[in-house]
Formats: structure tokens, sequence, C-alpha cells
RNA sequence: GGGCGAUUAGCUCAGUUGGUUAGAGCGCUACGUUGACAUCGUAGAGGUCACUGGUUCGAGUCCAGUAUCGCCCA
């Protein structure tokens, strides 16, 4: 490959622009690695894959802020594997979005005055089609703008030949097992949508309701039993009262029955331990059709049910004089009614819990319906297993909890829609004997029993039937595929935890029951974006920030690295702009860092070896070897975050390195050795080539645009900054940062005294610094603390002794290093003193703090002998340091 | 009702297996100087780690309980 990702140019920092302009920097970027074929999978079967398999969008609308989360931290993921050399494949998707994906459609031809039913449905269908299509080149668009290094040759639509045939191979299989069955049970059911649910699409909301309390005839009696409810409509269809059995103020009535007001129609008292004994009078009316509890005892005790409401929410024939009415105007209706015939004692209100759809927010009506179900118990039992037994991790480790909370109380799964978009159930029926075919062809032509006529089941499967198969149906099952073979199982699932039920946990049980292999050894799950007060972002409230317009004001590699790094795995982030700039301003930093060390680059011989610049070596000075080390750690400790999965720490851990070390101390401290000797600033260039490029690399996986432009402006080797190799680390070396690190205490110390002291900032003045042990090597680095400092290093001196008494200088201290800064006229004595005193005071305290634990013979006897030895050390530093001081405060006396 | 979390600086959040004086960014205060950067630099202030017990030589970290808040499930 010979096509660079951007035009090379020689380095030199004339290149650059003053200020870091991220539509600049941004702007075809993405293209040139799409040509140059990155984002597939390198070819190197010697090495273990690592896969992740995007969540797929749907395809319904605009990409939101979430979206942006799981492109930052995914590709986070994908761009480190594939710097580790990895063969990598993100596989990036679209998802049809069911009952949503109807609903827009629904919505555009009510505008036209239009329902599904005036068109039918194969026209209604291709207009869908028309309207997925236009918008899934929208998701790519935006996917491109956030630097989604994803494989486009291998995009999967839900909807597409491939995961539709696999859905049908599936249900067939389930089918085949009696995993899927056909059966009358209660659902939910939304009388808007016209479909069943699945109850995880069921959204519950405490809303405010009234308790309506009845009486009901003991017949034969003139006596009357009390029940309530908070849906008295329901009781036309009530086919018993229930009472606990151990409930000794309805004992004698159990097994007689009582006479329904209205309907006048005879029902038995039962008694079941379900009831709740506190709620109400203790009594409750049953109406198996229309509430689940109910429908349970009447189970238990053989009881009919009626249904009163039809699929669209109003009351049906049996509902007699009510019979048209909606459930609220019913529910008016029948509490006069009752009233009037003396049936109702009272009103009362009172908060309950009602399932809303989750999609339309219409209160869901429990209906009878017969519908398809999968049966959940052996299918969850192996994904409970893997789980429990460590094959399959989260991350974070909690929702392991949560996973299995829920798998271990799962009920059957309701997979059928009353929808006409969506995978439509691959069941047959004749016409002419009644077969019932489940095939995985896509049509069937006749009966293949008798060859009579056959008609498919009308309705469709729910949306996330498909998506369960997703981590193996879009790499080509059920062929044998070469991806499949390759890429299955996928690594990491990457995906917000709101889905985990809908989701993760139907891979995790569809994945072992297809595949007999787990689809993914790794769930990490990322929390939800807030807004700024911590709020959901929704249209209606209008809270919402749309990504796209953050990146056009910030830069796609802003909002990644302010995504990332405010957040943390399983946890939402409430986010601020705020955030973003910064991050935009750290961009800018790395910029000009660059941009300043392109000038003594370019008049340097940057020597090379096959990674890049190479790692400078010889006759190293302190600064160099400090920077080196420094950056060793920095690239040690971010290796380790990014294994933990930490991503936003490892982002945070090279923004630390590159501003508050390399850029404010080594980029400083360099300055002087620009000035100096041609050897000096051969080393300099050298080292700021080489940590700047590593920097770059290191930063890639979170800011992908603008460290491809650095790095192609920094001496390097390759061709793309994303297919160079992640960064390793060398021992760190101890030295060096030891006595860099003094000498960086040592200038703080004095630039604190100086501004203690007020010292006009610009001031040159002397020093005399007592440096014991260190002093060799601070002499080698004086001009760098002469500089940094602002001392004269004609008035520097650097000694190994005592500080002579005198009291016309100001002192400043750090550990066991002093400075004088003798200020002729200048030192404000009283101030000095106070100064002093203060630091003298917590000196003492800490040597307290030492002596303390020291005195403590437990501690010495069983804290680890490191411990201990640090303890020595800390009571001894404070003990010179308190010396030291009481020596100058005498001096100043 | 069941489950899972959270509570650390004014704000947003880190804090790996318990071990010096608990960190970062923003914000705040004061001040601007060198060969990149005012999208910047220097210095500074700011915390009883929600509370109460316990384990331990040692607890922000482990255990139990309490309070407040949040989410999920029913």
């Amino acid at each position: 490959m010979t096509d660079t990702v951007t035009d090379a140019t020689p380095p030199s920092g004339a290149d650059l622009a003053k200020s870091y302009d991220p539509r600049a920097v941004e702007t075809g970027v993405y293209d040139r690695w799409e040509t140059a074929g990155y984002f597939m999978p390198a070819d190197r079967p010697e090495r273990e894959p690592f896969v992740v398999i995007m969540p797929p969008p749907n395809v319904t609308g605009e990409l939101h802020i979430g979206h942006g989360l799981f492109v930052a931290v995914e590709d986070i993921m994908i761009r480190w594997h594939r710097m580790l050399g990895q063969p990598t494949l993100w596989l990036p998707g679209a998802d049809h979005a069911g009952i949503a994906g109807q609903w827009v459609v629904e919505r555009e031809l009510a505008a036209e005055g239009l329902t599904r039913h005036d068109l039918g449905r194969d026209a209604f269908l291709e207009r869908v089609w028309s309207w997925m299509n236009r918008y899934r080149g929208r998701i790519r668009e935006q996917l491109k703008i956030l630097g989604a290094s994803c494989d486009w040759s291998r995009f999967c639509f839900t909807m597409d030949p491939g995961p539709s045939r696999a859905v049908r191979r599936v249900f067939k299989h389930l089918y085949d097992q009696g995993l899927v069955y056909r059966g009358e049970r209660l659902i939910s059911w939304c009388p808007r949508c016209m479909t069943a649910l699945s109850d995880l699409e069921v959204a519950h909301r405490e809303d405010a309701g009234a308790l309506w309390r009845l009486r009901y005839p003991i017949a034969g009696t003139d006596e009357f039993i009390e029940v309530a409810t908070t849906r008295p409509e329901t009781m036309l269809g009530d086919t018993a009262v229930a009472v606990h059995p151990e409930d000794e103020r309805y004992r004698a009535l159990v097994g007689k029955q009582a006479r329904l007001p209205i309907t006048g129609r005879l029902v038995p008292i039962v008694a079941d331990a379900a009831v709740d004994r506190t709620f109400g009078s203790g009594a409750v009316k049953v109406t198996p059709n229309h509430d689940p509890n109910d429908f349970e005892i009447a189970r238990r005790h053989d009881l009919p049910g009626i249904t009163v409401m039809n699929p669209d929410g109003t009351m049906n024939a049996e509902a007699g004089e009510f019979a048209g009415l909606t459930a609220q105007a019913a529910r008016t209706a029948v509490a006069e009614r009752l009233d009037r015939d003396g049936f109702l004692l009272g009103v009362t209100p009172h908060r309950h819990a009602v399932g809303h759809c989750q999609r339309c927010d219409t209160v869901l009506e429990p209906l009878i319906s017969r519908q398809w179900f999968i049966r959940m118990e052996p299918l969850a039992a192996p994904a409970i297993a893997a789980a429990k037994d460590g094959r399959l991790t989260f991350v974070p480790e909690h929702f392991k909890s949560v996973y299995l909370n829920w798998l271990e109380n799962i009920h059957d799964w309701t997979v059928s829609r009353q929808l006409w978009w969506g995978h439509r159930i691959p069941v047959w029926y004749c016409q002419q004997c009644g077969e019932t075919i489940v095939t995985d062809e896509a049509t069937l032509a006749v009966c293949p029993h008798c060859g009579g006529p056959v008609e498919q089941d009308p309705d469709v499967l729910d949306t996330w039937f498909s998506s369960g198969l997703w981590p193996f149906s879009t790499l080509g099952w059920p062929d044998d595929t070469a991806d499949l073979r390759r890429f299955y199982p996928s690594s990491v699932m990457e995906t917000g935890y709101d889905i985990l039920f809908f989701w993760v946990a139907r891979m995790v049980f569809f994945g072992i029951e297809i595949m007999g292999e787990l689809p993914f050894h790794t769930v990490y799950l990322h929390g939800t974006v807030r807004d700024i007060e911590g709020a959901r972002m929704s249209k209606t409230k209008g809270n919402v920030i749309d990504p796209t317009q953050v990146t056009e004001e910030y830069g796609a590699d802003a909002l990644r690295f302010a995504l990332v790094t405010q957040s943390s795995p399983g946890n939402d982030l409430k986010l601020d702009l705020q955030k973003v700039e910064d991050a935009r301003n750290f961009a800018n930093k790395l910029w000009n860092a660059t941009r300043f060390a392109l000038r003594p680059i370019a008049d340097a011989e940057i020597a090379m070896d096959a990674a890049g610049p190479a790692r400078p070596s010889g006759d190293l000075a302190l600064a160099d070897r400090w920077i080196l080390s420094r950056l060793d750690d920095a690239t040690a400790d971010a290796t380790r975050l990014m294994e933990h999965h930490l991503y936003g720490e490892a982002g945070k851990a090279i923004r630390e390195f590159v501003w508050a070390e390399l850029c404010d101390w080594y980029i400083e401290a360099a300055k002087v050795r620009l000035r100096g000797t041609a050897a000096e600033r051969a080393a300099v260039a050298q080292t700021l080539a080489y940590a700047l490029e590593r920097s770059v690399r290191l930063l890639h996986p979170f800011m992908p645009f603008v460290t491809e432009a650095l790095w192609q402006q920094l001496p390097h080797a390759g061709d793309s900054v994303m297919v160079a190799a992640w960064p390793t680390a060398a021992a760190p070396a101890a030295p060096a940062e030891a006595v860099f690190g003094a000498a960086i205490e040592l200038i703080r110390a004095i630039r604190n005294a100086r501004s203690e002291a007020n010292v006009e900032p610009g001031r040159w003045i002397a020093a005399d610094i007592y440096a014991g042990d260190l002093a060799p090597a601070f002499e080698s680095v004086r001009r760098e603390l002469a500089a940094l400092a602002r001392i004269d290093e004609e008035r520097l001196t650097i000694a190994r002794g005592e500080p002579a008494a005198g009291s016309g200088a100001v002192t400043a201290v750090a550990g066991e290093i002093v400075a004088l800064l003798p200020l002729a006229g200048m030192v404000d004595l009283a101030a000095e003193r106070e100064r002093l005193g203060k630091e003298l005071g917590e000196a003492r305290l800490e040597r307290d703090r030492a002596a303390k634990q020291l005195a403590n013979k437990a501690f010495v006897d069983k804290a680890p002998p490191a411990v201990v030895d640090t303890q020595r050390k800390r009571l001894q530093t404070a003990q010179e340091q308190i010396a030291l001081l009481e020596r100058r405060l005498s001096d100043l006396a």
C-alpha cells in the first residue's frame, strides 16, 4: 500500500495553523481511511480476531447523543485492538424497529388522510421500504461523521434476505424443539397499536386513579360482600369473588354465591391465598380475562372467563348496555348505574401502577388473545449457567446480578405482533386439511400434506427476535460462511444497560441454543446520556443535544473524548457542553505542542526505526530521561486501564501526561537546550519527535482525526496512525523520575515563594540551592532550573551543604532541598516569618503523623516492611524540614 | 413488594487488589514572563469521603445497619 492517508508534506511548523480547527482536520480523512481498506479485518490468520457487532440503530430517524457514546466506546475498543495488531471487525447494521418503524409511516399516511388498511398490506410495505431506504443512508453518514471505523462492506439490515432467512430458520428450529407454541393467554395489548406486546414492552407507571367500593349481594340471603376495584367496568366480566382462605371475616361465605349487580349473574365465592387481606375490604372481584392476577386465580379454581372488551379498547356485546363505550366512558357509566342501583359504597382516590405502551404511552389492556410464545425456561437455564460459571462476564460486574435476577424469574415470551412491518411468522395454515406448516422457506405454494391452498399467519415477530440472532445472522448464518467460522463468537458486546434484557440476554440464549456457543464473552454496558440537569433527553422536553451539531462546532474528536472521559461503565452521564469545549481545547494543546516541536524536528536529522522515530539513546539529558520514563509510565497505565475496559480513565491518563508533563514541563525545560549546541538541539528534537509521535498513537483511539493529522506531520513510519502499533512501555527509569521530580518540586517551591513574597513575575533573581546528594544532578539541569524559576544563572549557586545564617533571604523548601532567594531590601521579614511558620506547622503535623504510626508496635510488626519503610522515610524528611525551618526562622528573628 | 445502584471540593466526576498529606477538569481568587498554545501560562484557596457501628496495625475502599436519591422488575 503506497497511498498515504493525508497528503505527505515535509514536517515543518509552518504547515500547521496557529490554532486547531476541527472542521479542517476532520474533513475528508474518513473517506481516505475507508478507501485504504483499514476498516476491514486484516488478513492475519495467526492472530485472534477482535470482533464487535454494533447495536444496530433504528432506521426510523436521526442518531442522538446516546449513539455518540456507543460509537465512541466501541470505536475506541476497535481502534485499540487494531493497533494491537489483531484483525478487527466492527460490523455495522440497522434495525427495522417493528412498531416504531410501522408507526412513522402510518403517521405519514395519516397526514394524507389514509390508514394502512386503505393501501393494503403489500402497498403499505412498499411504502415502508421506500421510507427505510431513505433513512438508511443517514445512519451511515452520521456514523462517518463520528469517525466510526466499522466495516461497511459487511453492513446488515435486519430485514435483508440473510437475516430474514435466519429468523425463519430459528423459528422453525424452536418449533421443532417444542420451544415455540401458539396459545390463548392473557397478554398485554395496546389498543392504539392494536398488537400484543411482550412483558418488557410494558412501562409501569403510577397513575392517579380511584378505588371503587362495591357491594355484591350474597345469593339466597340479605347479606352483601364488599369488594374494591380500580376498574369497575370490568365487573361485567366477573366470574367470581375471592377472599383469603385464612380470613375469618369471610370464612362462612366461601362456597356460597354472589349475585352480580347489573348482569345478575351468579358467581362463586372462592378462597385463594393470593388475595391481599389488607387491601380494601379483603375481598376482591375476579375478572379472569382482564387481569393477570385474576387469570391465575381462575386457573386455580377452574373458573370461566368472560371477555367484555374489543381489541380497540371499547366494550363488546358482553357488556350489554355499555357496548361500544370506551373503557374510560364505561367506567363512569358502570359506576353511575351501580350507584343508582345502590351497589356503590364509595369512591376514594387511589394511586396505582398502570401498564403503558412503551412506544405510544397508551394505557394497555390485559386481554385474552391467541399468540405465539417462546418457552423460556429451557432457554434461560444455560444462559444463567454461563453467567454463573464465569464464561460470560459483565462490565461493570454488578449487572450480572441484574441479568440473573431477570432470567431466573422469566415468563414465556410473547413473540407475535399484529403488525405488517417485520418478519412475517413462517407458519402456514392449510385451508383444506387444517394442517399447520412451519417452514424456513420464504413462501409456501401448497400444503405438503394434501396439496390444498395455504395461508400464512398474518402476524410478524417481535423485532427483538431478529435482534437476538444478530451475532450470527450478520455473519451469514445459516450458511457455513468463512466470516461465521472466523468471527463467531464475537469478543465484546457493547451496548446500553437499558437493553440488557431486550437484547443482550436474548442474544445469549439464542447463541447458545442455535450456535452451541456464547455469542460473546464480555458484556460491556454503558449508561444513558442525560442533559446537564440529569433529565433524560426527549423531543417533547426539548432538551435533546444533536451530536451532528456538536461535532460541527467542536469536532467529533472533542465530542468523543468528552463523552468517554466523562463517563464510566454502567453509569449515566450528565453531558455538559463545557466538557466538549474542554476536550476541544485539549486537541488544541496537542496541536500547538506539535506545532512547536516541528521546527526543531525540521532542523534536525531524526533517527528512525521500523516503528517510527527511534527511541533517544546514549548520553541523554536528565529531562529527556525523565520524559521518556514518564511516557513509559503513561503507556503502561493507559494499557492497563484499556485492558480493564476503563477507557475514560485511560483517556484521562493520556491527557494528563500530554498536558501536565510533556507540555508543562518537558517542552518548557527543552526550550533551554533548543538555544544550546547543535547536539543538544538534536537530542531535544529526537525526544520530542519520539514522545509526541507515541502520544499521538496513544490518543488515536480516542481522537482519531486530530491524531491522524498530527501524526502525518510528525516523523512516522507507515501510512496511517490507524494501523500503527499501540506503543509498548519500557521499564520506567526511577532515578531520572526521582531527580527531575525533585527539581520540579523545587521550582514549584521557588515560584511559590516568589509569589508569596510579591516578587514581580518578570524579575530575574539570585538563588542559592542546597541540594545535598542531588547537587551534582541539579548542576546538570542548572539552566533549566534557572529558566523555569526565573533565576539569573550568573547568580545561581548549587551546593551540597547547609545554608549559612543570614536574614535577607526568602526560603523555599521542597522536601530535603532548600533554596535561599536573597532579595536584598525586598524581604518583608514579618511576612516571611509567617510563611515559614505556617510551613513549619505543616511539617510538624507531618512528623507527628509519621511518628504516631511508627510508635504503634502493632503497625511496625504487622504492616509490610515497605509500608513501614515509607513511614520511616517520611518521618526523617519531616524532621529535616523542621530543623531547616527552625534555623531559618531563628535567622530571621 | 423484589432486585440493582448512588451519596467524595461550589459543579461534574475518578479513586483498580485496604497502606504517605484523598485526585482531575470546570468554576473561584491573585498575577501574566521565556522560541507552541489566551482554545494559554504561574501561584493559591477549597473535602469530617451521607450517617452509625463493626472487622483490621491501618478503612473513601471490606462487613452490617440507618437516611436520602435514582433506576429496573412485578
